[in-house]
DNA sequence: GCCATGACCAAATGTTTGTTCGGTACCATG
DNA sequence: CATGGTACCGAACAAACATTTGGTCATGGC
């Protein structure tokens, strides 16, 4: 006969009260994408998920089909915000500088907020081009791909940008700078991410001589 | 009595000649840098490895000790040859100005030479950080940030970089947009190396707007 | 032309992987 | 105080993993 220990060992958390369903989603995945973002999705096991949450891998399985599941939510929570946040800077209108301007730093205050979740999307948004459960990851890089570009070519005719640039290169190097800093950025840190963004907007715009 | 089956089938290559000791190290590790740049190091198996060289899993083991020797191999290899290009224009010394689009254009075209290396770097040196055997990584990232770090500082007291910019700020920005167009240049597409860099430096010099 | 060297194959190793499943203890509801 | 639903455990699963081993066959030096 097999007799289960009691659940008071590792099953309950926040002061002992066992957490709600919707809770224990929540820090499932939380834990995973801070594991994904630090290890890798591949270099992530589910054995390691479930005993950052205090549970075990098979009970992962009463609130995800899978641990691509996770990832899939992870990513998509991520882009839809992003991309809503994006499209409202476009449909405010407005001068293109200041709609430059807002778009880099909702970028910044994105990896503020939720920076594992933008680093799995770096790390992983590549390896997944060809899998059919996420093209909607493509789908959605491409369509914030389109209102960087179209706002700053319609910088371009407003004159706040250079017109001998070429958009999209100026478009590649400042995204990747921009999201490359969830690399070191830390929220408790000195910098925080008001300043960080002033900075590279200082950069950007004055030039580096 | 088990018999195997002729070489004829797999294990040559270059038009049917069996390749040298030597030329099969350096395919192996072309094929692993390609795979662990694409797929990552722990989304990349020794099977795949071995099946894009020609040879079967177990064979890599008269050329490696492991899966781990290869990408040892490959990060440093690639971080030697980059510290001692980077080391070789402070050395030079001159203008402050000039070295730094040195070392900008050394950059670029180490991602021209090597894209799969550098891909490799970049993704999984994070991952690498504690690991026993890689602390190198880590001593190279820094010394080659420290060569950065006194070629820009040279710059804003000769008066060729703004004095008013955070200067190790402003080396992650530069740093991360370089680097990070492994994701996307590719050396046989319409830009060359040559022309992104100057793409970057316009930018970066005149500003954006 | 013979033979030793070594590059490779074929097969098996033990471990780790994601996932499944039957049972158990807790909790809310009556 | 009974009871049903459910969150979780404990154990198992097959598949995939990096690695080991022993045998085989081509090749280059004699």
């Amino acid at each position: 006969m097999v007799v289960a220990k009691s659940r008071e060992q590792g099953g309950k958390r926040e002061g002992g009260r066992t957490p709600s369903r919707a809770d224990r989603r929540e820090q499932l995945l939380a834990v995973a994408a801070e594991l994904f973002a630090t290890r890798g999705y591949a270099g992530t096991t589910t054995r390691d998920i479930a005993e950052a949450a205090g549970i075990l891998a098979g009970s992962i399985y009463h609130h995800f089909p899978s641990k691509e599941a996770l990832l899939d939510e992870i990513l998509r929570t991520f882009l839809t915000r992003l991309y809503d946040r994006f499209a409202g800077v476009e449909r405010q209108g407005g001068d293109p500088r200041e709609a430059l301007i807002n778009l880099i730093k909702i970028s910044f205050s994105c990896i503020h907020d939720t920076p594992h979740a933008v680093a799995v999307y770096q790390n992983e948004s590549d390896n997944l081009a060809g899998e059919k459960g996420f093209a909607y990851v493509a789908d959605y890089s491409l369509r914030i791909e389109q209102i960087w570009l179209r706002v700053m070519t319609a910088g371009q005719t407003s004159g706040v940008v250079r017109p001998d640039l070429d958009v999209k290169l100026a478009y590649l190097f400042i995204r990747d700078a921009v999201w490359s800093s969830v690399r070191w950025y830390r929220a408790k840190g000195p910098l925080q991410s008001d300043n960080v963004a002033d900075q590279y907007l200082k950069l950007l715009y004055g030039g580096l001589g």
